[in-house]
DNA sequence: CGACGGGACGC
DNA sequence: CGACGGGACGC
């Protein structure tokens, strides 16, 4: 509850999402709107006029809905004319209307992001991970200085402002990423910059996307519960050569569950040698990821294939670090499973693979039946604090679960730790069966029983306790 | 055993 | 050189 009453508060949100143009005085708002709105949705033009005269003082303004289509759209307009005779225009990222300064924003502070990053990841994998949004000029990883470990921060610099907004848009929010604080001399880093609401980019349009072909190795570590990339139902496909979306489409449909798969295309309306698909369920996208990623189509012409962010709502605290778990374990199932590992031999478009199912709830322990989840914002009536072993389960099926026992507000597990909170607003049958404070029961082992049944290999031999408290909230 | 929504770089 | 308008939620 800042200055947002202003209507005008939001030129500034998402950060770096408004233009600042210095044109000749001729160049019109309507102008303007035919050029720049080829790249993205454009939410507001202003030009500045003078107050009497009513002529444009050569400054305009251009808010995007997005901060990855207001710097592809600096990028490439910086130095265009827009009219015959007309001087070259210069494009910038406006300042915030907080900040009072006139300074041009640089590049340099616009391209290095910074990140939240397993303990475990080398700088290789951050370069890895965060390759699809674009070249990267380097990666680092910031490290302890007497022992070199990891203190689970990074820096990613990329090359261009837009390639950095894309892997802040759409990279895993897990990962945390911001736009890096130029280094400066006065090493305190707390200004008040940083507190903005990110977007949550729900209504993602496709077509923007500028980064090259990141041919990319299929090869990616599976095993060490932090998967590096974004899991989600929508994949991007990239091709050298172009390829028909009529191909794309029969080769990626050949994995059941494809519900959209269509070309990219630029403002121009030239395929990009890139496709969109996305998939109804995640399993059916890791699957597709796993198989034809680096696949060769038409031979000779590699594919690459990466996740791209869906749009779907999952801000919920739960985060996507649950996804990437739900992935590893559906890799386990394509791999160990007993629907097998049959791979897709022919492009030829009749083999159906095999393909693993959505986790589901299966057991011989009678569960109560499935109830609807709570409202997100039911308040908390009791938590409870699960210990995983050896990790924790994928969310979905953690909610399966769990819903039935009560009304389930939330399934929340702790990024990076083998403990999470299950937090209901009303419990029914759980109370009875467990007992507060603790280590447990019959019930509460066969919840674990049936939680490792249904998840094949993973075991879950935790223990569960029972809460009091819904945590920090003040009564 | 374990934990509460996380943040900064040798100039 | 080249920086900040217009319009007016809905309890």
């Amino acid at each position: 509850m800042e200055d947002y009453n202003r209507p005008s508060s939001y030129l500034d949100d998402p950060p770096n999402s408004r233009l600042f143009l210095v044109t000749s005085k001729s160049i019109t708002e309507d102008i303007i709107r035919e050029r720049f709105s080829p790249f993205g949705e454009v939410q507001d033009i202003w030009v500045v006029k003078d107050k009497q005269t009513k002529e444009s003082k050569g400054v305009s303004f251009v808010k995007f809905a997005k901060s990855s289509q207001a710097c592809t759209a600096m990028e490439e307009m910086h130095g265009k004319c827009l009219a015959e005779g007309t001087k070259p225009i210069k494009v910038f990222i406006a300042q915030s209307r907080s900040s009072g300064s006139h300074r041009d924003v640089e590049d340099e502070e616009l391209t290095r992001i910074f990140v939240m990053i397993p303990k475990t990841f080398t700088e290789d994998d951050l370069k890895e991970t965060f390759k699809p949004y674009g070249d990267i000029e380097y990666a680092i990883v910031i490290k302890n200085k007497s022992t070199g470990e990891s203190k689970g921060l990074g820096y990613v610099r990329y090359h261009k402002p837009s390639q950095a907004a894309k892997a802040i848009e759409n990279c895993d929010k897990t990962f945390r990423a911001i736009l890096a604080e130029p280094r400066t001399k006065n090493s305190s880093a707390d200004n008040e910059y940083f507190s903005n609401q990110r977007s949550d980019h729900a209504g993602n349009e496709p077509g923007l996307s500028a980064y090259p072909f990141g041919a990319e190795s299929g090869s990616y570590a599976a095993g060490d519960g932090w998967n590096s990339d974004l899991i989600t139902r929508c994949l991007m496909v990239s091709s050298r050569a172009p390829v028909a979306q009529e191909q794309i489409y029969s080769l990626f449909d050949l994995i059941p569950g494809m519900e959209y798969c269509e070309m990219q295309r630029d403002q121009y309306g030239f395929s990009k040698g890139q496709a969109m698909i996305r998939y109804s369920n995640l399993g059916s996208a890791v699957y597709a990821k796993e198989k034809l990623n680096g696949f060769e189509y038409p031979p000779g012409n590699r594919l690459s294939v990466t996740f791209i962010d869906d749009g779907e709502d999952r801000t919920s605290p739960v985060g996507k670090m649950a996804m990437q778990l739900v992935a590893a374990q559906m890799m386990s199932m394509v791999w160990n499973g007993p629907s097998g590992a049959q791979l897709m031999k022919t492009t030829a478009g009749y083999a159906t693979p095999s393909m693993p199912q959505k986790p589901r709830v299966q057991t011989d322990v009678a569960l109560p039946s499935h109830k609807k989840l709570a409202s997100p914002d039911s308040v908390v009536k009791e938590r409870l604090f699960v210990i995983f072993n050896p990790s924790p389960l994928p969310v979905d099926i953690l909610e399966d679960v769990f819903c039935r026992f009560g009304s389930l507000v939330e399934v929340y597990l702790v990024p990076g730790r083998n403990v999470g909170y299950i937090k209901l607003c009303l419990l029914i049958h759980l109370k009875r069966s467990l007992t507060r404070g603790r280590e447990l029961t019959d019930a509460a082992s066969k919840l674990a029983k049936s939680l490792s049944d249904m998840t094949h290999d993973l075991d879950m031999t935790g223990r569960i306790f029972m809460m009091t408290r819904p945590h920090s909230y003040r009564q």
